[in-house]
DNA sequence: GTTGCCATGTAAGGTGTTACATGATTTA
DNA sequence: TAAATCATGTAACACCTTACATGGCAAC
């Protein structure tokens, strides 16, 4: 249930509305979310259900009313409990050691060639990130000089996770070729 | 739905029961599934059904009936498509991020705290991990030398990711003392 | 004239976890 | 005497994604 902890702690530093939030969640690299709709407004209403947000309704003409969400002193209190709780784990997801953990099978061109299509995606996805972080930044919260570098770090930290898998996947290749 | 492809590829190397999959999974670094049961057993009943497996019931006395499940060619191609066909991106999911976002208003001691917990953890993988890869390398598929390298390889990649997040943190830890 | 922005939401389905249930046999 | 091993399975729930639905306005 990180959602839930996102939004409230964007909510900390801001007031916003649904609309807002999944902005700026597909926005950021510190977020993993796709940034999809179902879960925010779900979320929001939940956290309105239980006290840790309010909620002020903004009519407009020709579109949905926009509802700003306030976080509460309850809110704040229960974000910064969670903020001070045991670190979990990172979790790993990799669906491509599974299949080349079958792939080991493949002739040596037909491997090389999955590598590189491995190496070509993660690339991309470094190059996407990079381009993301130098217009993201600007959006983040950066009220103290650790709080910008913290925020920095955290974008920082995906950068490396991808440059890591990058690196890990070039050494693959090149000693593939030789076996 | 990499469960499905991560079972057919350990039958496509021997026949196995749900049970022998699950002690294979949870004690293998390159599989990260907490080898829960309801999706193991669940799976092979589906493959089962889709003819991807056949199934010989090997009666016991005082246990349940060894259900062995074996590759059909059908599963075998199909398998061997899914191996072939573009590889997916990998998803790092850390909560802790999201956590540290909103801990940067913290005071010096608390968040430096929080990070040391943090790198405590990711310690602690780590060394479960080499533990881990030093016991279960040995169960692994060797059929060929190049096999055995890149078992080793997917090992090694879940390690690595460990070790970057820990040198980040590390860095951070640093960093974040002087601000 | 199609795409994108604003702004809300719902429905359905896939994926994954935790806990429960049985029950004899071996090991610490 | 408690726990781990063998071996199957079910139930309930949490999480997350994709696609659908509305509809006016601005920009290219």
């Amino acid at each position: 249930m990180d959602i839930k902890y996102a939004i409230m702690g964007f909510l900390s530093w801001q007031p916003f509305t649904g609309y807002d939030l999944k902005k700026m969640m597909s926005a950021s690299t510190a977020f993993y979310w796709s940034g999809n709709n179902n879960q925010i407004y779900t979320t929001l209403v939940q956290l309105h259900r239980e006290g840790m947000v309010t909620q002020e309704i903004q009519p407009q003409e020709h579109l949905p009313s926009r509802k700003i969400y306030t976080l509460t002193s309850g809110g704040r209190s229960a974000l910064d409990e969670w903020v001070r709780s045991a670190p979990e784990l990172p979790v790993f997801k990799k669906t491509f050691l599974v299949q080349l953990a079958w792939a080991a099978r493949l002739d040596k061109p037909e491997l090389d060639g999955l590598l590189a299509k491995y190496e070509y995606e993660i690339n991309m996805q470094l190059l996407m990130l990079n381009e993301k972080k130098r217009r993201g930044d600007e959006l983040n919260p950066a009220r103290t000089s650790r709080e910008k570098y913290i925020w920095e770090m955290i974008s920082e930290n995906y950068l490396r996770s991808y440059a890591a898998e990058l690196a890990w996947v070039q050494e693959l290749r090149r000693e593939a070729a030789l076996k």
